[in-house]
RNA sequence: GGGCCUGUGGGGUAGCUUGGCAUCCUUGUGGCUUCGGGAGCCAUAGACUUGAGUUCAAAUCUCAGCAGGCCCA
């Protein structure tokens, strides 16, 4: 059986730059560092991700704009938290053809300061609320370190909600819809999840507090899909945007956002992938069953035709299908689909025509049976399920078996993964942990009850658990 | 900012020390026989990162540029 040369196991890194190679979703070739092209097949996968967030945008009444990807210097520099939080990281524009422009321009590293000043003209009133807005853009951070396929880059393909509200309470409550949002996407994307309240020093630049979204990837690490922010009135006082109450005063709004990149991509493939390459969760996957023809000289045609045949009921059933009728041997064909990661394989060859039947095989766990063509849309269904819970099942079992409370940080430094451990809200003892575990602060657990430990560093009375973990 | 390393067909490589026809695998194209876990044979296409220097002769040596990777601050 065909494997990577690299072992997951064993160099998680390594196997995952092979694998995004081999699987053919970006060509890392183009010459700018963090900047890479995306090849149909990895496309096709963002789009997907991306349908399922339009999806939920549509269900939540959010309303789908585009904003410029140019922004003013002026307008970027309204919020002063916020400029020094990305100062460092944006690309300036200075020229324009011969030109030097009067007022730099900068590409967006987010769009708050796009967004903002126009947000200031379109609400009036208290009917104008709430305004609910997501866009699915290029943003652009200038990364020093280390890229890395989908996961650290330059341009982001990123999702951004940004609303506005007439109160804290109201922007609390689209906190909480954000978050239920998130649990809805992840589940069809079979990626368990933690979400963590970041520390005070590490919140989005400008933002009352940060909720951060995080996977376990199986190195250790844990990667941040997205994060949801509270800015209360921080933005809405240096961007004036203001509305009149029903009473006649005139009020500032609380805004929040809700984020997420290609790095959902990234989640995907080092949480579900394998030594044989990716596996794709059905709900996301460009080809969800693919049809192989198995053909002898002379049977050619009744085994194309129940092929085609099947993949047209599929086709009326919503589920998509491809029939590879490629000329090349079939062992070929199961190694490019299982390189691909999609998650149901069905061979037909003289054999299953004879019986009236046709073989299935579940790409994440090899395991193959024979069914009845007449039964084959609904076992097919099933089988897709299947697969997507037993995805979520195995990754869940991952995420918990390294996620894990203890009390000092002797007991800590043997744990790999998620770490919670008590903490008395001292920014200086949270370095020293993160100093002696090599890792970082990633946050407080959201829902969780109080702590009644005492900080392992300075003895204090513990506020909270507080999560530490090596972090991408 | 400081240091180290690397650029060879579409992809992966050998050759570089000691200058002399650029190796192998894979991929592409055309053809024949095949097809239940990477088929075989034949034909064919395709590369030394850029510039300068040394030399009869440079992928190979020297200098500079561009691009990439790693380590340290």
């Amino acid at each position: 059986m065909p494997e990577t040369k690299t072992k997951k196991s064993e160099d998680f890194n390594e196997w995952y730059n092979e694998i995004v190679e081999l699987a053919d979703l970006c060509d890392k070739r183009y010459p700018i560092k963090g900047m890479n092209v995306w090849k149909p097949y990895g496309w096709k996968l963002m789009n997907n991700v991306d349908s399922l967030t339009r999806h939920e945008m549509e269900k939540t009444n959010h309303q789908e704009v585009y904003f410029p990807l140019l922004i003013p210097e002026s307008f970027f520099k309204k919020e002063e938290e916020h400029i020094e939080g990305f100062g460092s990281e944006v690309y300036w524009i200075t020229h324009a053809g011969t030109n030097k422009l009067e007022e730099r321009w900068l590409l967006r590293p987010t769009s708050e300061t796009a967004m903002y000043p126009i947000f200031s003209l379109w609400i009036r009133s208290h009917s104008d609320l709430p305004l609910k807005t997501f866009q699915i853009v290029n943003t652009f951070r200038y990364e020093t370190k280390q890229t890395r396929a989908f996961i650290r880059v330059r341009e982001i393909h990123f999702f951004e909600a940004h609303t506005c509200h007439t109160d804290f309470e109201d922007a609390e409550r689209q906190v909480k819809e954000d978050k239920e949002i998130a649990d809805r996407l992840l589940k069809k994307l079979c990626l368990p999840y933690i979400f963590s309240k970041r520390p005070e020093w590490d919140k989005f630049a400008g933002a009352h507090y940060t909720i951060s979204i995080d996977v376990l990837m199986p190195s250790g690490r844990t990667l941040q899909i997205g994060s949801i922010h509270q800015y209360k009135d921080n933005f809405a006082k240096p961007y004036e945007i203001s509305y009149e109450t029903e009473e006649g005063t005139h009020t500032y709004c609380h805004q929040t956002t809700y984020g997420m990149s290609e790095r959902l991509l990234g989640a995907l493939i080092g949480v579900h992938g394998d030594n044989k390459g990716l596996v794709m969760p059905p709900a996301v996957a460009p080809i969800q069953v693919v049809i192989i023809p198995i053909i002898f000289k002379g049977k050619e045609k009744n085994v194309l035709d129940v092929c085609n045949k099947l993949h047209k009921k599929l086709t009326e059933d919503n589920i998509r299908s491809h029939v590879d009728d490629r000329e090349i041997t079939p062992g070929n064909k199961y190694y490019d689909w299982e390189l691909k990661g999609v998650p149901l394989r069905v061979e037909i060859g003289p054999k299953d025509v004879e019986k009236k039947e046709i073989v299935i095989v579940q790409r994440n766990t090899g395991k193959k049976r024979s069914i009845l063509q007449e039964k084959a849309e609904k076992t097919i269904k099933n089988e897709l399920d299947t697969i997507a819970n037993t995805l979520f099942t195995n990754a869940k079992k991952l995420l918990d078996e390294n996620m894990q409370r203890v009390h000092t940080v002797d007991e800590a430094k043997e744990r790999k993964g998620i770490i919670e451990i008590p903490w008395c809200g001292n920014k200086d003892c949270a370095i020293e942990i993160e100093n002696i575990l090599e890792g970082n602060t990633l946050g407080e657990p959201i829902d969780k009850g109080t702590c009644d430990y005492s900080c392992p560093i300075c003895r204090g009375a513990a506020k909270t658990w507080m999560r530490f973990a090596k972090m991408y």
